[in-house]
DNA sequence: GCGGATTTGTCGTTTATACAACAGATCTAA
DNA sequence: TTAGATCTGTTGTATAAACGACAAATCCGC
């Protein structure tokens, strides 16, 4: 294989592109944000975004795969375990993706994002059951993270239409028994 | 005048550098961080390193210049006033300074970093005096911020002797009607 | 002290990024 | 609706940054 590794300046600029989206997503809506915006804070010409990405749909795209990703694997490192806890902290970051992103777009973008953290989350759910069940039949595992990843991203929309009456947590710990007997049975 | 900007990616990278050396600052001390390291953190190139500092003292010293500069100049901004606060405010910069950065130097660096301090020191006097005295003479300003210069650096060598005993603040609250008696005089 | 390993500083060549100019799209106020 | 302004996406050319190899300096355990 020509294993040819990518020039670093290709990292960094990305990087940097994908620092300034989320730093300006926190500030402005999704609606509201050009590329301009983004390339003034990222401190690059326009014209190197398009060397990069397509639009600023294929920015998000992206920026939601891999920051979701790296929140969740994080959460994941921080927990270890298929516990409690862990599902707390899981389902937090996805409600938090829920809130702080999919308000923010239009023409329907929100079913983008849906698939991408559903996308997302399967891969960490099977991910985790691998190294939880190092012994099972890898078929089983994959089906098993395909319903949690369902059950968890089912209750992220859920919570919201149920969020005027109870936090992420106290939401999650409510379904957490009926998901645990979900996985018990697998 | 031939007014040629600097390229972008001039400014970018210098910034890169320096944040990733206040960066590590925070984690190691001075003597132990490399250029080598700098440049990983900063996702740069070692050799582009030698294209914009001459070396890790030249780079210490441009860094202590700008970002002393920057924060004692949004002390000001916020401040806007020479009263109490706006002493109390810049004499926890140039401690935090002291603290941060001078114990890490070998080599008689403290004398190179004092005097970066008090030259920084002199301009945002003499700047803030100019606001606050439009009509006065600007030789008089310029020795009344020679002066405080002095006087706030000095607190801050007297304040790292004494620093096992009093907090910065409480310090320099001290040493201020001093200070403003000296001002009124002149 | 010695010897291996790390760090420093430099150089010529290759490549990603800046620039600036462009036409077309989209927005916004009159 | 129209006109002015802003934003998008693309191009050819100039330049900063990456690469990797190098000798010299410095560090560090023995």
């Amino acid at each position: 294989m020509t294993e040819s590794k990518t020039d670093p300046r290709v990292l960094r600029t990305r990087k940097l592109i994908m620092d300034s989206f989320i730093e300006l997503s926190g500030k402005k809506e999704f609606k509201d944000i050009t590329i301009k915006d983004i390339t003034t804070e990222a401190m690059i010409n326009r014209a190197t975004f398009y060397y990069h990405f397509e639009d600023i749909y294929d920015l998000l795209e992206k920026v939601l795969s891999e920051v979701l990703l790296v929140n969740l694997n994080y959460d994941f490192y921080q927990n270890d375990e298929l516990n409690e806890e862990a599902f707390v902290s899981i389902f937090e970051s996805v409600t938090n993706f829920q809130k702080s992103l999919s308000s923010r777009c239009h023409r329907g973008y929100e079913d983008t994002i849906a698939r991408i953290i559903k996308k997302q989350l399967e891969v960490i759910f099977h991910k985790m059951l691998l190294k939880q069940h190092k012994t099972e039949r890898d078929e089983a595992l994959e089906l098993t993270a395909v319903l949690l990843n369902w059950g968890i991203y089912g209750a992220s929309v859920e919570w919201r239409r149920d969020s005027k009456k109870r936090s992420p947590e106290q939401f999650i710990k409510l379904a957490i028994p009926y998901l645990r007997t979900g996985i018990d049975r697998i």
